[in-house]
DNA sequence: CGTTGTTTTGCAACCGCTTGCACGGCTTAT
DNA sequence: ATAAGCCGTGCAAGCGGTTGCAAAACAACG
């Protein structure tokens, strides 16, 4: 591997003439920078990208870090479409991207704040919040930028972050199936550890209390994001009888589809004896029988926002702060309709 | 951010004794290594990574590279079930992964393989091989460890890779359908540039042949990984009338489903007649209507492979070579059965 | 108690690139 | 012709670690 001062050398010159033609400063002469890059040409030299960030104190990458990985995370739509919008934006901007991983076990988590502690990234986008470990003060201990994805909970408010309103798209969720005069709605949420578990619940409450319906507490369980789980939850509300609900909502489609197949084993027509509606519009919605009416939401679009959120105030060496919330949209398909007449 | 020099002053020793410390040599005295720790503890200090790769010459980083990403293609399986792989295995040995995408135009590859020229990452996994474009012998003039997910073309078969038999899961396809009394089968491929598409399509024409049959040119169409891709082809192939295939093979479930989904609204029963079979085994293979019968390629599993055989070989400062064939496997579902009985 | 052997620690030279400062050469104004 | 100003390049001190070698400290032995 060739160095600056190989190329000086061979071209007659300073090493940091090499660097300076090499970081492109305007201050060398054409022919110099001529002789410098036939030198570099022919040694196959390439500058080294780790002395580099030593030198400048900053690495031009960024991490993505996954706080809490659960079964079948990264199979899921969130993952993937994050990393989609993330590398869009990251290769716009000349940016790298370090994959932070972790299951969730505190270990790993430091492992991951060491990631950037130990300066390999200049800054972190923050997946999936959960509300058992406090990474945002930790993160805020560390002074590296940083922004999630997701809103953060409340005694955190102030960092940056972009959302896409969980609480407000899904009481116009549950908004909508009361339209259709539903009014037993169950809740089936993914994990009750991850904020936006809460979130969701709080706009089913919300849009029910508004309606003056009060919940049985029966009508909200946890899935898991797993087919099973969406499975067990109707298996559960089934027992309720006629107090049974007349319509799910998932927060993801896996488990509103296994909350599909669940009712259709019980010989329930969907969406006329009961409706479902799912969460994140995969592709699954799009092909599931009845196909699944599900509320989008943009995770590039909000990877991207942040990453450039991110990347900018990296390069202005500022902390970001800026708060973002991107709309969602239910995509209406067959999977929900007008709640039976009563019996 | 404190560094070594701050700990050393603090605890009143030598940097090169905190150094020490923290790589862990063994001859260090307890006392002080008791005393460093705690004045780094009391510092807050971390050691910065980037110091350590310059001065060692390594990056415990490896870099995942996607020479060609196409639409849709980080939501498909394969990328986050490869994402997976390799995570659970750079966890283990402690390794960063670096992302490097690209849209397969050659200046983004370039790009790539820039990331392990300037020493960022000890060595790639490649992704998704193309053959208009010669990036493996760019990566052996580099020196660079790499391992390929999936097989490369034969002048290059000396390099290390993991691949799934691509040839020979289709031919076992193929038979299986064959068995079933399939005459006319249809191969529906992703992108022909790749060369898994090569691939299949060899193992395709390989089965009929052994059979004895002589595929029509019309029965092989590329769909490109998506729905519409199926539907078009299946369009196409209605054409021939009664020499339109009785069963389908697609590269991957989505245009699997776009096939069904075209064959159902030509009111054409499936299984009963037309047969149709996926790839990858997705979500989407188990909840489509009927269930999809489905190639498992555990992609997982290879990229675990690939990155366990690559961090090896970085350890052992060797370049790797070994080759490695995943088994696939043929997940039955109810899209494929027995051939109509000819008119 | 001196000698030898074994730890343990310090010293200093790197790893490869960046950058503030100084200096030489050239242009322009006086 | 000389001073002032600018441009292009060289010099050297970093950035924050690692590591071979040597010196110091300590233990064991005769």
């Amino acid at each position: 591997m060739p160095t600056i001062r190989d190329v000086a050398e061979k071209a007659g010159v300073h090493p940091s003439t090499v660097s300076r033609v090499f970081s492109g400063k305007p201050t060398i002469s054409n022919t110099t920078r001529q002789r410098v890059l036939a030198a570099a040409d022919e040694l196959g030299f390439q500058p080294n990208a780790i002395a580099r960030s030593l030198s400048m104190q900053c690495t031009h990458t960024i991490a993505i870090a996954v706080s809490h990985a659960f079964q079948g995370y990264f199979e899921d739509v969130f993952f993937p479409q994050v990393m989609q919008g993330l590398l869009e934006v990251t290769s716009k901007y000349g940016f790298r991207v370090l994959v932070a991983g972790s299951n969730g076990h505190a270990d790993e988590i430091t492992q991951l704040l060491d990631i950037v502690g130990s300066r390999q990234a200049d800054g972190i986008v923050m997946l999936s919040n959960r509300l058992d470990v406090d990474l945002i003060s930790a993160l805020q201990n560390q002074a590296t930028p940083f922004v999630l994805i997701g809103r953060p909970d409340p005694s955190h408010e102030a960092c940056a972050w972009v959302d896409s309103s969980d609480t407000m798209y899904t009481e116009q969720v549950i908004n909508y199936l009361l339209g259709m005069g539903h009014q037993r709605i169950a809740y089936v949420g993914g994990d009750p550890d991850v904020l936006v578990s809460k979130e969701r619940l709080h706009g089913y409450q919300i849009a029910l209390q508004k309606a003056g319906i009060s919940p049985l507490p029966e009508w909200v369980d946890y899935g898991f994001f797993v087919e099973d789980g969406g499975r067990q939850a109707v298996r559960r509300m089934s027992r309720l009888g006629e107090l049974a609900p007349t319509a799910y909502y998932a927060a993801n489609d896996l488990m509103a589809i296994g909350i599909m197949r669940s009712l259709q084993e019980q010989n329930l027509r969907i969406p006329e004896d009961v409706s479902v509606v799912g969460t994140n519009d995969s592709l699954l919605a799009a092909y599931a029988s009845p196909a699944l009416t599900s509320l989008y939401v943009p995770y590039s679009v909000m990877a991207a926002k942040a990453t450039s959120l991110l990347i900018q105030s990296i390069l202005a060496e500022e902390m970001p702060s800026s708060q973002t919330t991107i709309p969602c949209n239910l995509v209406i398909r067959a999977s929900a309709g007008p709640a039976p007449a009563a019996l």
